[in-house]
DNA sequence: AGGGTGACGACTC
DNA sequence: AGAGTCGCCACCC
């Protein structure tokens, strides 16, 4: 058991998204245990700013594959171009098309390793 | 030691 | 179908 803090692992698996994939906060705490801290997840995210090396925090959105954060607006067209620049297509504004394909599930690509 | 916070998720009305 | 509410759990003050 990693004795890092929970936001660590959480920044861990976010940069181990590949390029042009998605995954939601939930499985992401999923894959780390905590299934239902969810927002845990969300809030490592916004912490993910401080966290270095840089997490890809915009690979990562919410259940219905929608680009949230709410913490900046700014952040969040950035963070969607960014998205658009790795290939993903965005439907209206946020939302991913192809949404279940491009789905990175960590706890199946990682596995239980 | 306690309370507030939050980039979610699922349920309910 | 849309909107509101509750729960969940780790972190910070």
């Amino acid at each position: 058991m990693p004795e890092e803090n929970f936001f660590e692992r959480v920044f861990d698996v976010v940069r181990q998204i590949p390029a042009g994939r998605v995954t939601s906060y939930g499985a992401v705490a999923q894959y780390l245990g905590s299934k239902g801290s969810s927002r845990v997840v969300g809030y490592a995210m916004g912490a993910s700013v401080d966290a270095f090396p840089p997490v890809p925090a915009h690979r990562v959105v919410n259940r219905n594959g929608i680009v949230t954060g709410n913490l900046q607006q700014g952040n969040f067209k950035r963070r969607k171009q960014m998205l658009e620049s790795e290939g993903i297509i965005m439907d209206d504004d946020a939302q991913i098309q192809n949404f279940k394909k491009l789905f990175w599930d960590p706890s199946v690509e990682l596995k239980d390793s």
